[in-house]
DNA sequence: CCGTCGTATCGACGGCCATCGATGCGACGA
DNA sequence: TCGTCGCATCGATGGCCGTCGATACGACGG
């Protein structure tokens, strides 16, 4: 589960205030998938794992274990390995187990989705053309 | 100054553990372009954000002042306020205060400048060919 | 000139989060 | 079988963040 479809919902029509401008005009996220796609964003919401991503990506193989992360971050095994978890449980990344490591992985179409997400969110001519 | 254009340095060649994997292999992203590009995310990771950037962008004209923010999110003026401030910083919305109203647009190249910082955060062949 | 309206700022409070050391658990080597 | 190694989990702690009411400030109308 990564890729998040953004449902949008016809704004009910308040017609009350409107004092000022426009009361509203199309579709805006549901509330519930606003708050998904923030728990995505909220992944990358941190230096360390920002690092931590851009680490495993460009290693050898686009894989990595935690020990292998642990020095260039500079922050303790435990902390590392909640990152990690953080970003398996937001689909950015997948975990495999090979013998006694503990193998990381970017997640394929994690990327698509979230481009994806950005562009449904605030759809920009440049960008998208929906 | 919306887009983040990621320097990318090289690994130092820690040399030193490496007792399970290759040590490392190519170049990742400067702490600093981290801590930059998370603060980027970090404006995305409130589902609050998240719906007002939606709401605004989906408004008539791509713009809304706050009284019309203020309803939909279901929150006090001041919280709103403080949340546009957010996205404001981050380069996300841009403000201009027509009379008494403060209206909020989209920054133009925003989304562009988040979809190419993610696609160079992790490349996917899928997504970016670099 | 004064009242009202729309927003931003301030100060406070509650909750979540990043970080750590200590510990538990499975896997491998001797 | 026992020690060691790699990693996840636990519990605690300090700090940041979202939220609010109260307030200040600029703009417009009368």
């Amino acid at each position: 589960m990564t890729t998040i479809d953004l449902p949008l919902v016809d704004r009910p029509e308040t017609g009350a205030v409107a004092g000022c401008c426009a009361p509203a005009a199309g579709d805006v996220v549901d509330p519930a998938a606003a708050r998904d796609l923030a728990r995505q964003f909220k992944a990358l919401a941190d230096p360390t794992r920002v690092q931590l991503l851009s680490i495993v990506t460009a290693h050898e193989g686009h894989e990595a274990c935690v020990c292998d992360l642990t020095e260039p971050v500079g922050l303790s095994q435990p902390t590392v390995s909640h990152h990690l978890k953080i970003l398996v449980e937001a689909g950015l990344l997948e975990r495999e187990q090979r013998g006694r490591w503990a193998y990381y992985r970017a997640a394929p179409g994690a990327v698509a989705g979230l481009v994806d997400s950005v562009s449904t969110l605030m759809p920009s001519p440049a960008t998208a053309s929906a």
